[in-house]
DNA sequence: GTCAAGAGGTCACTAAAATTGACTATCAAG
DNA sequence: CTTGATAGTCAATTTTAGTGACCTCTTGAC
């Protein structure tokens, strides 16, 4: 995003540099603890799974995915033991999609890491700055959330 | 990034939802001032541009592509009068790309706007504490550049 | 000097992923 | 019981990413 690169990254460069050195990290670790037959992309699905189901749709959304996108990724994780589908009893035209003991057991295998990650940083920062670091980007991504809330089209894949 | 959604969205997903919605925004921007021929992909050549050149290498560096993407990029913006190569001096083996006088415009343009972006959080967060977020975000992403610099394969484009 | 090792960049090819459009089934409102 | 929208899938195309080979040139060792 477009800084001169004399001294000053923008906020699209910094969360850029960011989500891609964390989600290396995620993935590299995750491999070497067994879960070696996912990629980041996957992480549009994996990073949003709930264990009482979500829809291919609310991936869709939440992910910023096409929800072609998050069908072919279903259907890969669902091959590998991660997920599996089942008919919402809600609503006929729907499934829910939940994670496997294995699609679990890769849930908290990221978590952990990712607390890992974050605790490295919170060190780095002090407890109490990286909170509140932690905040203002919770915050951050909130508005522009809303900002950009009138045009629709997915992006890019998700961090997972 | 795998949280359970459960109401605590990790680092990474909420660097990933920063940066996408801020890549759409700015180049939704963009385009409605007329630079509407480049997409977000580029952004990993158009934000680190600098007005001495750079090189190629480089720019596949500092953005995590393959050498042959960053020269697809440039093939592309060279072709959309964005940028122009030239040979560097220092180096007959390398050439250094420059930004074109529209390239200049487009670094100003997408400067301007990622102002008025950032602006807009610091008045919802407060001046000082957005400056202060934005101080510990550099820290994290330098940090996390750190941590990961054993691994070095490329794994997405840059936010641009 | 000149030779080996390696960096900078491009080309050609293959694989993976994003994007589009159409289509079925279902729901929800009137 | 019609109309319009939503959930999901299929199929086909276009883009983009990833690999390997290749040539030029630089660097450092001899």
């Amino acid at each position: 995003m477009s800084k001169h690169h004399t001294g000053d990254p923008d906020l699209g460069v910094l969360a850029a540099q960011v989500l891609f050195s964390v989600q290396r990290e995620l993935f590299t670790a995750l491999a070497e603890q067994g879960f070696d037959d996912i990629q980041p992309r996957t992480g549009a699905v994996l990073a949003y799974l709930r264990t009482d189901g979500i829809r291919a749709s609310e991936l869709a959304r939440a992910s910023g995915q096409h929800k072609q996108v998050i069908g072919t990724l279903v259907d890969d994780l669902e091959r590998l033991d991660y997920v599996e589908r089942k008919p919402d009893p809600a609503d006929r035209r729907a499934k829910l999609i939940y994670p496997t003991e294995r699609g679990l057991l890769q849930m908290e295998a990221a978590a952990s890491i990712m607390r890992t990650i974050e605790q490295r940083h919170a060190n780095a920062l002090g407890a109490q700055e990286y909170a509140r670091f932690k905040e203002a980007l919770r915050r951050v991504a909130g508005l522009q959330r809303e900002a950009r809330a009138d045009s629709q089209a997915p992006e890019h894949g998700q961090g997972g």
